[in-house]
DNA sequence: ATAGGGTTAG
């Protein structure tokens, strides 16, 4: 009897094991690929292959060696004669493990339909692997029902798979039905759910697990202890990080170069850069993470030097380091810088990658590059990179900043699965260009859709009232938040409500909402919108406690001073004007300069007030001459109740309204590009009100479409009108 | 003859 088992369940041997075996898995000597196929080639010869033990060896040798070949592996499994079950098991296993872990699964179909054999307890993990990595939940579902209606179903390494498969999927809650079903855990189990915890961003719920496993006296290993360490780094807080270490410590935990770089997270995480550095120093071993890590805890700590330094002296360079730098330059706000080092990277032959693309997109829609960043949603098409939400999030923001509303709402429109993130920038972009009643639409498609939204969402909802200045709807969602969908509004959302009050005159109601129902204390932001709106409605007396106010809070806020002297201005006030001068000057305090800028030919110009650097400036100021006498015959009239802007007095000379830096760049734009682009300019500051009737002139009068970005929303010339309908 | 868990970038 017992022999007979074993005769199932052993490989049928018909040749004796052929001395050419062992040349397969020489650990001294890993075969490369043409020795393998010298191999295959004597194992023909001598009629090896259609011994399924010998031919397994091979196959399980071309899929699972350093240079393996897998489309060489299949075709070879497609001509054994009787592949056993070692045979499928090392093919659905290479797949798991490569870049195309589909084929695992299609293998493990074509296993279910041929096998004389059912899958065994090897093939499971393999199989639930891939479908973890595609993920393939509904798959990886059926799967798990095979194993359960199997004699397998207690099998702790299936288990332990199968709550990866889950934690993949995003449903900790059957990973932690999976874990609690196991019958005999063993450390991996524990490891396992711990990580899936962590990694689900629930902390807490991870310490909780490692609590659990020291009463049930399962000894932690180094593995535990980087998913443990890596859950104190989301607590942030340092006792729990001296606890995790001194555990460390006592229980002599083997401090693999995992685990050191979990630490050396951890410690930059919670900007204990020194204790960092200290482990890094004291590391025997590094590799490219430990080098990241250190070089995205100084950037993140604000020293950019140091950061720099760190990536100028790593030994190697991959994707993942490149990707941490492009990202620190580009969340500095330097996004000249950013695609300057992208450059770098394309030319070390690195190979761009999504997250790459993310930082990119941001720097163009920063600049307004626009032919950039359409070359670039190219070149992403062209390598057949999918567009993951990230991605897909990145384009949609690029095109809406860029004034390509059109193609935001096709690349929204063309993506399958869409985030919330994706739904809200797509919200947001159509909300900056004052489509507020379909940003609303959007809203509720978005929850048909079964996407729930989130902080964001609301942000981009609120904004979009306000650009359309739909007060009631406003006043609704932000009642809405908490009861409704339990999101807690922010200072943020308050602030961006007593802008759409205030836009709408009703600054008593504003006032209201700061002083009497916002449950936290106004931040600087919310002054500046209550400021905001009794500069447009003339309200010198409000005007003057929310200034006082901003100040308080942000001594260097040069746009409350901007404003606040508009006001006095615009309200005949000199002496007003006079005070506020004095104590800018007092306090060395200098207005932002204007600046806008626009692309042409892959270059972005940039102009600042009464610019002259320009190569061919004389040609830009001749052109603007030009402009403003034509402009004037069709009825523009130039707004000088903007003229006091700027308070500064040495460059009051520049000021004069017509050198305006978005001016210039039209001015630039007309003489540069062809008469049937449209012109975009970006503007770091708000448009004033003289450059808006400007350009919405040029828009007929030249009959060009100029786009506009000011530091708040869009505007879209043609034929004389606004998109914004003059409201912004 | 074959297994499972862990670290960086948005």
């Amino acid at each position: 009897m017992a022999t007979l088992q074993l005769l199932q369940t052993q490989p049928t041997r018909t040749h004796p094991d052929h001395p050419i075996l062992s040349l397969l898995d020489d650990h001294n000597r890993p075969p490369d690929r043409t020795h393998i196929k010298k191999i295959h080639a004597r194992m023909l010869r001598l009629g090896l292959l259609s011994d399924p033990y010998s031919a397994s060896r091979l196959i399980a040798a071309l899929s699972l060696s350093p240079s393996r070949d897998l489309h060489y592996a299949h075709q070879l499994f497609d001509q054994i004669p009787q592949p056993n079950l070692f045979t499928w098991n090392a093919l659905i296993r290479a797949f798991a493990s490569s870049s195309t872990p589909l084929r695992s699964l299609l293998v493990f179909l074509r296993l279910l339909s041929e096998a004389p054999l059912g899958p065994d307890k090897f093939t499971f993990p393999f199989v639930i692997k891939a479908a973890a990595d595609l993920p393939a939940s509904r798959f990886g579902r059926a799967v798990h029902a095979m194993v359960l209606k199997s004699a397998l179903r207690a099998d702790v390494f299936i288990g332990n798979s199968l709550i990866y498969f889950y934690a993949s999927c995003g449903d900790l809650g059957l990973s932690r039905r999976v874990f609690d079903g196991i019958p005999v855990r063993d450390v991996v189990s524990w490891n396992s759910m711990i990580a899936a915890s962590t990694q689900a961003g629930r902390p807490e719920e991870a310490l909780e697990l490692f609590r659990r496993m020291e009463a049930e006296d399962v000894k932690p290993n180094d593995v535990t202890m980087t998913s443990v360490v890596n859950a104190c780094a989301q607590m942030g807080d340092s006792d729990t990080e001296r606890w995790v270490c001194s555990y460390i410590e006592r229980n002599v935990i083997r401090r693999s170069l995992i685990l050191n770089n979990a630490m050396l997270d951890m410690y930059a995480k919670c900007g204990n850069l020194e204790e960092a550095r200290k482990l890094f120093d004291a590391m025997g071993e590094r590799d490219s993470f430990t080098w990241t890590t250190m070089l995205v805890g100084y950037a993140s700590d604000g020293d950019f030097r140091a950061a720099r330094r760190v990536f100028e002296v790593m030994p190697s360079r991959d994707i993942a380091a490149w990707n941490a730098m492009i990202s620190a330059y580009e969340q500095r706000g330097q996004p000249k810088e950013t695609l300057g080092l992208f450059h770098e990277c394309l030319k070390e032959d690195v190979i761009a990658d999504q997250v790459t693309f993310v930082s990119v997109l941001s720097a163009c829609s920063q600049l307004g590059m626009i032919d950039l960043g359409r070359l670039i949603h190219a070149s992403i098409h062209k390598h057949g990179v999918t567009l993951n939400c990230h991605l897909a999030t990145s384009l949609i923001d690029m095109y809406a900043k860029c004034g390509n509303l059109e193609k935001a709402v096709e690349v929204f429109r063309s993506v399958d699965r869409r985030d919330v993130f994706v739904w809200s920038a797509m919200m947001a972009g159509l909300a900056m260009h004052g489509h507020g009643e379909a940003a609303i639409k959007l809203f509720w498609e978005m929850q048909e859709a079964k996407v729930k939204p989130n902080e964001v969402t609301f942000m981009n909802m609120l904004c979009a009232c306000s650009h359309s200045g739909l007060v009631d709807k406003g006043k609704m969602y932000l009642n809405q938040m908490l009861p409704v969908y339990g999101i807690a509004p922010k200072v943020e959302h308050y602030g961006c409500m007593v802008d759409i009050l205030g836009r709408a005159g009703r600054l008593d109601e504003a006032l209201d909402l700061i002083e009497n129902q916002m449950p936290m204390p106004p931040r600087a932001s919310v002054w500046g919108a209550l400021l905001g709106a009794c500069a447009v409605h003339g309200n010198v007396k409000l005007g003057e406690k929310a200034f006082e106010h901003l100040v308080a809070l942000e001594p260097g806020n040069d746009g409350a001073y901007v404003l606040m002297s508009n006001l006095y201005a615009k309200s005949d006030y000199w002496d007003g004007v006079a005070k506020l001068r004095k104590r800018m000057r007092e306090m060395g305090m200098k207005k932002e300069k204007g600046c806008s800028s626009i692309e042409v030919d892959g270059v972005v110009y940039d102009f600042l007030v009464g610019d002259i650097s320009h190569p061919s400036y004389r040609k830009i100021y001749l052109k603007l001459n030009e402009m403003t006498s034509r402009l004037r015959s069709s009825g523009y009239v130039p707004n000088r109740s903007q003229l006091l802007q700027n308070v500064e007095d040495d460059d009051a000379k520049e000021q004069a309204l017509y050198l305006h830096s978005e001016k210039l760049a039209i001015a630039f734009g007309l003489i540069s590009t062809d008469s049937r682009t449209p012109i975009r300019v970006m503007k770091n500051l708000r448009v004033c009100d003289d450059c808006h009737s400007f350009a919405k002139v040029v828009s007929s009068v030249y009959e060009r479409e100029v786009f506009l970005r000011d530091r708040y929303r869009f505007h879209r010339f043609r034929g004389g009108e606004c998109s914004c309908m003059d409201f912004w």
